[in-house]
DNA sequence: CAGAATGTCTAGCAGTGCTAGAATCTGCTC
DNA sequence: GAGCAGATTCTAGCACTGCTAGACATTCTG
């Protein structure tokens, strides 16, 4: 019994991932649009039942790309800041924006889940994910600890990279330039070494 | 048969404009995810084939009423501009982004139209709506003319305002900061008085 | 092996964007 | 005014969407 009940989760468990693994595939190979519940169940090979007894409809699996996403970001961002050279200083912002734009557009359907898309994740509450924190950590690291306004530094920082990918993305805005406006930002918004 | 064919296209014209200002009002009121063809069509008391004689589908109103957003974004931004204390130095800048923040938090539905939702408008392109082209060019007039990096520096303060208000719409980061955030940007991109 | 519990599927609902073809109305000619 | 082309508008329906109730299998228990 229990070790028949724990064999049990663990399948669904597999089929959870199965079923998420198989949304951001559809969805970067066709787009979200092309992510219906029923192509959807075709794809893991159940009927679409089986969807809604492991998510909470459609934007639940949405949901789960994009919390993956965050965390993939999360982990992509905080190597680039920690593979930097000068991590304290300015140079480590302009590495962790890069990093940023890189993720935002070599996928752009996850990107799309985690930002464009309506998901039932709840920001600014207790229950934020934490991957979606981390992300925002990282930008606020690339500031020194005493500035006291890095969490607002950060901030801007992230509305500007989280702007330009995607206006980029639907063409408002070239996407040759994209290195450029990262590095003019970094120049104008990244600590000062002489400014104590 | 002139005069006729000149009253027809009046009253169709007429009948175009309160499509799309119901289509706004209906989305300002409820949200995009409340207007349907049908209902729509229920509330400028039409058939809804009739919408698809004016528009390419539910797509080109959308459209229509983003265009109509860039237009009335341009003008705020132009107000905003010339009503600047200083336009040719660093405050118009910060004014203007104060205005478009101000149009995005105050006009939502409008601002998502035009910047979220998948529209039929082309960017970059020869047809780029005129009006698209003069809010950008709004921010690229707030820099000095003779400055060669204005055009980028339009596109990185235009990411960030876009950045911020998305992000903020979403409660990713908090409302509250706006003021300060728009005013942080813009005391490190703007013109400095200094710099030749 | 019978019964209970768990899991899965079939079939269907209400709603979506969109459209073909019928019905209606309009302005013109006699 | 009557009748008639032509434009216009509507009714009815298609193929699709997300989602779910209830029938059907399957699996485990005693």
């Amino acid at each position: 019994m229990n070790a028949v009940s724990e064999r049990r989760e663990r399948e669904r468990a597999d089929r959870h991932r199965l079923i998420v693994t198989a949304a951001r595939e559809l969805a970067e190979a066709e787009g979200w649009e092309a992510v219906t519940t029923r192509r959807l169940a075709d794809r893991v090979e159940y009927s679409q039942p089986v969807l809604y007894s492991h998510f909470n409809g459609k934007n639940g699996i949405v949901s789960a790309v994009a919390l993956d996403g965050f965390e993939q970001l999360a982990a992509q961002l905080r190597d680039a800041r920690e593979g930097a050279p000068d991590q304290a200083g300015g140079k480590s912002l302009g590495t962790v924006c890069h990093a940023y734009l890189d993720f935002a557009r070599t996928r752009p359907a996850v990107y799309q889940a985690m930002f464009v898309l309506p998901t039932d994740l709840k920001f600014a509450s207790d229950e934020t994910p934490k991957s979606m924190r981390a992300c925002f950590d990282e930008f606020v690291a690339c500031f020194r600890p005493d500035d006291d306004r890095r969490e607002l530094s950060a901030e801007v920082v992230w509305s500007a990279v989280h702007g330009m990918a995607v206006l980029a993305g639907s063409g408002r805005i070239p996407q040759a330039l994209q290195e450029e406006r990262v590095d003019f930002l970094v120049s104008r918004l990244s600590d000062k070494p002489g400014t104590s």
